[in-house]
DNA sequence: GCTGGCACTCGGTCCGCGCGAGTGCCAGGC
DNA sequence: GCCTGGCACTCGCGCGGACCGAGTGCCAGC
């Protein structure tokens, strides 16, 4: 029906307008704003419809209606074209990402990019190691007894980690080792590096058994370790803005979750490559982002995804831009990754 | 004289009181809460002549008095002993430090430690290269014109390069030139590295010669790139609790500042090991500090400081409790970079 | 089914006032 | 000479009431 018609763009310039100027938005400047065909009194009728259908709330009476998390969702699940970025902005996101000069440097700027574009919170997730694959395998002797070992992923993560191992050692031997772990291990996915362990501690020389065993040990650990998967946060200072609006209290408890990481990385866990997820208001379960909203993507070239990346704000957020922003930087970061 | 003495007492009366309740202190308070042995009036005289004399200030006409920058300078240079930190604090920091796995490890727990325990924003520097000795350099060919650089420190920090050779390279001269490297690197102060770079290009053989450019010139950008310095920050959250009585307006600058890591570096650049440096409020050269204080030291086991740590925070807070964490933690990373 | 009109609601803001904490000063006492 | 108690004064804060205006719901008319 035309009914229903009116009703959902009615929807959609509350959105937009509440997003643009934070205050509740009545009949009368609806009307005046955007070019409905009908007269505030017709835009009322339809926003007591829309409330009752829980889309929006005033938040007092005689104030104007605010969308709710469901309105929102509506909004988004609707959010016809994403908009594509300006060419100045695709410009910006070359030009800050280019010349990175390593793994640690690309996620940098990307955070700090992503905060930029979007005005938000932004986060990226490091390449999960699990998903990524052996590049090369260094050992290095601290002394006869320790090892360290190095790790490096295709990715371009670099891990390392003290291997203490059960009998003296000797350089020859070390080389030894380091040739068969290499051999081993180099382009296998870690994911499935514990496959591997079994047949090559048998499979070795004897007095490498051992050896291989306790390198092979630490290896697996790295991968169930806390660190396995780490978090750049950036834009923080977008925070403390209008936030005093958009956050009921202060907005400690969701620095506090932000830095805590494992809530963010939960919800990262779940996105996949190109297809953007948003997450809004109370859909999120973490009670410090129940008033926030997080767009988030996985970002790599295959059909996994290596890791995400995204953005943290008020639920009163300029989804469509932040969609965009988030899938371009996802975008550039796979590419950039696949290179190295 | 007795008068001095007596007004030195008052106004560390005053700071304590301030800092503890965030309300400024009247003389009446004052007398009963401190054993001053002498009557409000006095008190006030007193702080009559600590006005005038620029170490306390008042807010508005009926109000107590509140520290100036001065105030708390004078404070803190007087600061006879540092309180020793609890057992359970000793405790707690040993416990959360234990079982780091590595640098980044260690760092981010240092950071998080350190924020709890002062309710501050925290900021830990990692090792500056130019500081660190070599202890390893790995070279992962990627193709026959590129090769991964792979530098490890005696710090723990990794750091990793790609290297354009201009001559295509053999698994072979990647060895010979890996063996060269480490020979002429191993155990070498990063800040020294410049020098030996000259006579090693001119020892070498000849069709080593331009990789020993390549990957030498990489090495050196490395130690004059902004990474160079890397901060980890912790904390945040803390800044949104009672601040918006501490910080005028927002605190976004702060944050911002904060982000931008310069700030920070530039103010860690001076610290030295094991004496705690104080910055306050006015002190702080760039703007958006000028409300706050940085308590910071250096840490490494040497003369020189390996890096720095550091809590920021409003210009009223717990000094001597600060200055006690700072240091107690410094101390510990210390030993733990010693150590592996 | 849309529109203009109208009465009503209610949060935000402004204003005026009283309270009380805190001060400075002064005269008197140890 | 320095400390003390007393006293008059100042001024920010909090409270309550009044006003204002944006916005609503409803209704009669087109």
């Amino acid at each position: 029906m035309a009914h229903d018609d009116r009703r959902l763009r009615v929807l959609r310039a509350i959105v937009q307008d509440y997003v643009s100027t934070n205050d509740p938005v009545g009949s009368k400047a609806l009307a005046a704003r955007y070019d409905l065909g009908v007269s505030p009194a017709t835009i009322r009728n339809d926003m007591a419809v829309l409330e009752e259908e829980g889309y929006i709330t005033q938040p007092h009476t005689s104030a104007g209606r605010v969308p709710t998390d469901k309105g929102y969702r509506f909004f988004v699940d609707r959010l016809s074209a994403i908009k594509p970025l300006s060419a100045a902005e695709r410009k910006a996101i070359e030009k800050f990402l280019d010349g990175a000069v390593d793994l640690h440097d690309v996620l940098g700027r990307s955070v700090r990019l992503l905060a930029q574009l979007t005005r938000q919170v932004a986060v990226v997730q490091y390449p999960t190691l699990s998903r990524s694959a052996v590049r090369h395998l260094e050992l290095v002797p601290l002394s006869t007894s320790r090892l360290l070992m190095v790790l490096i992923t295709d990715t371009g993560r670099v891990e390392q980690r003290v291997v203490e191992v059960p009998v003296d050692t000797e350089a020859d031997t070390v080389a030894e080792l380091r040739t068969l772990l290499n051999t081993a291990f180099t382009g296998a996915k870690l994911g499935e590096a514990s496959d591997k362990v079994g047949d090559l501690v048998d499979s070795a020389a004897p007095h490498l058994r051992p050896l291989v065993a306790a390198v092979s040990a630490t290896l697996l650990e790295t991968l169930v370790e806390p660190s396995e998967d780490r978090l750049v946060i950036g834009g923080t200072a977008n925070l403390a803005q209008g936030s005093a609006l958009d956050f009921p209290g202060t907005f400690r408890p969701l620095l506090e979750a932000l830095e805590e990481q494992v809530v963010v990385l939960r919800l990262m866990a779940e996105v996949g490559p190109s297809t953007v997820t948003v997450s809004i208001g109370e859909e999120n379960e973490h009670e410090a982002l129940t008033a926030a909203s997080f767009v988030s993507v996985g970002y790599g070239s295959g059909d996994q995804a290596l890791g995400g990346l995204g953005v943290v704000g008020p639920t009163r957020m300029d989804y469509a831009g932040n969609i965009a922003a988030v899938r371009a930087v996802a975008r550039y970061v796979g590419h950039l990754l696949a290179e190295s």
